[in-house]
DNA sequence: ACCTAAACCTGGGCGC
DNA sequence: TGCGCCCAGGTTTAGG
């Protein structure tokens, strides 16, 4: 389900319903989500914790605790947080403001950490910040020589970006899924780096993109959907050029684009 | 140092 | 209604 900007709604959303709380409960409906520590453990671990911030880093939130540990959650593919309940909650989080916060995973991709200190993550650069520029981009592209659209899912190197915003940004760059990052000449890149943040950022400004299992904290979907100009549109007219778009598979994904537009 | 494929899961949609 | 496929906003691990 969720890329950069339906991860950081999601973390605008529970960021002040969270702030200054503390843990008081944890009960787990289904133990697979837990990464390298059992329910029991992670329960004993947490409950009595303060919550003092929630970041976001990629596609991880991080809850911050007062006693320096980090709770780490990644919504996988079906993951959602919600302030109310779903048929597919797994986990459930009792504030200190006795409100909860329910962690609901249809498919059970999504997985949950705890660590005694702050992670530090060895992803590449966020693509919304002054790190991620345009030099850096031109010069990445160059020491690849492997299909695009796989490379910008790579999350050494570029942290964030999904199977939805990958095929966004090559369709407004003009850019063909397969082209061999290397042949990408700079203005090409610069269009592409320009292109990626535009539709982080455009996203960012619905509320993410609601194809399937997405919604925000509230349980409302995102309005992206709305506006996708590739993803999920095989068979339908480009919307520049009135080609069908085509469906292919790279690198195990579902990879949308115009024949036509994208060279 | 690269690919590629399988694995982890549940459920929606479609054709027959 | 039901069955059997294909498909799904992700990541890790194993194999060539």
């Amino acid at each position: 389900m969720p890329e950069l900007p339906e991860v950081e709604t999601v973390r605008r959303d529970i960021r002040p319903y969270l702030k200054g709380e503390s843990i008081k409960e944890v009960k787990v409906f289904d133990r697979r989500n837990f990464q390298k520590i059992t329910s029991l453990k992670f329960r004993k671990a947490v409950v009595g914790d303060k919550i003092l911030d929630v970041d976001r880093r990629a596609k991880y939130l991080i809850f911050k605790l007062k006693s320096g540990k980090a709770i780490v959650i990644h919504l996988g593919m079906t993951g959602n947080i919600l302030f109310d309940p779903d048929r597919y909650v797994k986990i459930v989080f009792f504030l200190s403001h006795g409100k909860k916060l329910y962690f609901s995973d249809m498919r059970l991709f999504g997985k949950i950490w705890l660590y005694a200190e702050y992670p530090e993550y060895d992803l590449g650069p966020e693509p919304l910040s002054l790190e991620f520029s345009t030099e850096k981009f031109k010069q990445m592209l160059k020491q690849h020589r492997t299909a695009i659209k796989p490379l910008l899912l790579n999350q050494k190197v570029i942290a964030g970006l999904g199977n939805i915003y990958a095929a966004e940004a090559l369709f407004r760059a003009g850019i063909h899924p397969k082209r061999l990052a290397n042949t990408i000449d700079d203005k090409r890149a610069a269009k592409l780096h320009k292109e990626i943040q535009k539709v982080l950022l455009e996203a960012l400004g619905f509320r993410g993109t609601s194809v399937r299992a997405f919604v925000n904290a509230s349980g409302k979907k995102g309005e992206f959907q709305l506006r996708l100009k590739v993803y999920d549109r095989k068979g339908k007219a480009c919307y520049k050029c009135k080609t069908p778009i085509k469906r292919i598979v790279l690198g195990q994904r579902g990879t949308y684009y115009c024949p036509r537009c994208q060279k």
